[in-house]
DNA sequence: CCGATCTATATCGATCCAATATAGATACGG
DNA sequence: CCGTATCTATATTGGATCGATATAGATCGG
């Protein structure tokens, strides 16, 4: 999903700056499944005012750069929609950390150990973030995408943690022959 | 995880051509966590070799371009466990199917339902396909990614499943009226 | 009152993706 | 036996995107 897309997509719950967008993202229920960078927004922004599709208007600010406020047009509404309804892209998911444990074979011991064990904490905290923001009133759509959210970090948890006693060490010969 | 990196990771299980790189990609233990394309492949193959971390061999054919073959070196090993070492990169989850459920109230009557039924069954054949690669030997690393994949993936396939019934439509007025 | 964090816009370089070009090999149906 | 499609293999290009950085006043906590 192309960056202008997701801008048209938020522009329909509301009109907002770019800076807003890009916040939306880390704290609304979009969160984990869209994401964009300034470096992309602002850019994207420019070419949908262009093009008609959004508009913008530069609210003054005393001893401040005017906060530029963008508003979805309809013509902007309509695209929007039609490109929901092509073919989507498919979801692409990229993991570092299992990337990371399919060589855990060439890192020193326990270190896969280590990795697991942060990566299930990480794991926890969005866990606990996405039935948070579960209490909060939603649309439809959004209570959707929370409790897909939970089901997909829930399932990781269980299964991190049935994994875990396979990287168990054995424990330090002392303990083991205090037993 | 930057496509450096992932070449070099790949070239610690066996010697490969650019080619072979990216095909590992869509048929292995690596599938639906990590991707690269050829567009970024190549330049870092060459840029690695640059650098030392990996070597190459032409081996001449018949009436062909040659065949590039990449090893990895001392030195390319030991910079790939070093950046595995080193705090990895957050995942990250790009989902277009969620992102248009998010906005599924702008949408056609039961498209919502169409989205949700076409995404369960591509998410049915990843978890037959993972299931099946299962059997085939692996490393430790390989095991522990396909059970990964598999426990979120039967996940999402439940969750998709219970909300299928919230998205039914009424049936027809003849057909209820019949009953 | 001073440093840290926040709001807000914007750009730059590096990276990366998708599409395309090339070209012989192989395979398969008509 | 011929045409077409698919496969192996390398490579480039244009565009999209990311991450870092610059700027600058506001606000807030210690």
């Amino acid at each position: 999903m192309d960056v202008r897309t997701i801008c048209l997509g938020i522009l329909t719950r509301g009109d907002a700056t770019g800076y807003e967008i890009k916040n939306l993202f880390q704290d609304d229920g979009y969160q984990y499944f869209v994401e964009a960078s300034f470096g992309s927004i602002y850019p994207a922004l420019n070419r949908l005012t262009e093009e008609g599709l959004v508009s913008v208007r530069a609210e003054a600010q005393e001893k401040r750069p005017d906060r530029k406020v963008y508003s979805i047009t309809p013509s902007g509404r309509s695209a929007f929609i039609a490109s929901l309804l092509k073919p989507l892209p498919e979801d692409r998911h990229r993991s570092p950390f299992v990337f990371a444990m399919l060589f855990s074979d060439l890192l020193p011991e326990n270190h896969a150990r280590a990795l697991l064990d942060t990566y299930a904490a990480q794991t926890e905290i969005k866990l606990a973030q996405l039935s948070e923001s579960n209490t909060k009133p939603k649309t439809p759509g959004e209570e959707f995408a929370n409790g897909f959210g939970r089901a997909i970090y829930q399932a990781m948890l269980e299964y991190l943690r049935a994994y875990r006693p396979r990287l168990e060490t054995e424990p330090p010969a002392a303990v083991a022959a205090a037993e």
